[in-house]
DNA sequence: AATCAATATATTGTCGACAATATATTTTTA
DNA sequence: TAAAAATATATTGTCGACAATATATTGATT
């Protein structure tokens, strides 16, 4: 039961990190060790391990003697959470603008277009999983290191509420249009273009939370 | 040996926390887990999740098979800190400009006399913890949880370099002097006046980090 | 029947030992 | 002697078992 350069732990973590994703796993649900060793047929250290490895992640809270649960959020931290999101975002793209490259925007270029295709396709899924990726670049073409790892880290946070936006398809044509303008205002160091699509961008992610939170 | 509500894990890596912070372990230091079971006198087991612990707070780092080190930075990822710490503190005292209360001012008000104080009284190290909890403060203020954790997680992997500050004393000064001003800037809800203020003690910083770097 | 205490069960926390891997040392070979 | 191979040692990764704690169940008391 060893290959590759990753640990069991890892490859644990991600599995889980994969259902909890998939919503097969809610947040305020139990991870159970006892029952992950069953899942996965190893002994409870590696499992240990993968929930800490998830813990540092922010998708799972640990409590003392207790256990380990899916991270639950109330409303203001959800919206607490979009607003770093967003403000994060500025910085990152702020520095883009500045420093990007050929090749950076043609990158973008290409992901953007890539996603107008799923769209019609109808792959929801694959579109959203390219906004992610879109969305990372805009923090790996930032230079910046230490602000990437924030981000994947404020984003994994968001894992558990992924279904959120997957099952508002239709939000997904206004960020292929914002995530244009947005590239337009990179083009041209436009960066009150930029600035202004983005808040329009985060005002439509909060009136959607907002919708579905109510809903709950 | 089991009291309070902590457990084992969090004791262990709370108090390397400390080691390392008072430069016992220095960046690039390898953690054996041998040598720390014969130090707290355990077995391994919470000995490696207190490691996880202090992996989730960035200040350690695990290689795989390899080992776990204090984590090394480079001048760039050093800057590249320093520079998030002033973006989410822009964002904190943008946000906490607009929600201050009053007992949020008198509190932030004590905390500049007391650094006043204790650097008559040459106590740098005293000053410098204030210094930290005036800074966490704003966070605090902000009213956003998740960029308070964001800080806190981003301000705990300096802590292998808070020594870097604890040695240019004199810096102390100018810190205080732009604190006042921020506070003068908050009480006035003068946003140009904060963040310009805020801008100035950027630049020191990252005069001494330079200064400091190129001395390695 | 409801509340509290006592007991039983389930679950996390810790332990010591072995397995797998990486590092250091010695031996072999050219 | 230098480089490569073989061996020995050190260290991390995983395991199964026991200890401590939390939760659920049962029984006692009113």
């Amino acid at each position: 039961m060893s290959f590759e350069n990753t640990t069991l732990s890892q490859r644990i973590s991600e599995e889980i990190a994969i259902k909890i994703s998939e919503g097969a796993l809610k947040p305020g649900d139990r991870l159970l060790e006892l029952e992950l060793t069953k899942e996965f047929g190893t002994s409870r250290a590696p499992i240990r391990e993968a929930l800490f490895i998830l813990e540092k992640d922010g998708i799972v809270e640990r409590v003392p003697r207790k256990g380990v649960f899916v991270k639950k959020r109330t409303k203001k931290e959800l919206l607490d959470l979009y607003e770093v999101v967003y403000r994060l975002l500025e910085i990152a793209l702020t520095k883009l603008m500045d420093s990007r490259t050929d090749e950076q925007l043609k990158k973008i270029e290409n992901l953007i277009i890539k996603m107008e295709e799923t769209l019609e396709g109808n792959k929801v899924k694959q579109c959203f999983d390219l906004l992610e990726e879109l969305q990372k670049d805009f923090f790996v073409f930032s230079g910046n290191t230490v602000l990437e790892d924030l981000y994947m880290r404020i984003n994994g946070q968001l894992i558990p509420f992924r279904y959120i936006s997957l099952s508002y398809p239709t939000s997904m044509e206004h960020s292929i249009r914002e995530y244009s303008e947005i590239m337009a205002g990179l083009k041209e160091k436009d960066l009150k273009n930029i600035l202004d699509s983005l808040k329009r961008k985060e005002k439509r992610a909060l009136a959607i939370l907002e919708k579905f939170v109510d809903s709950q």
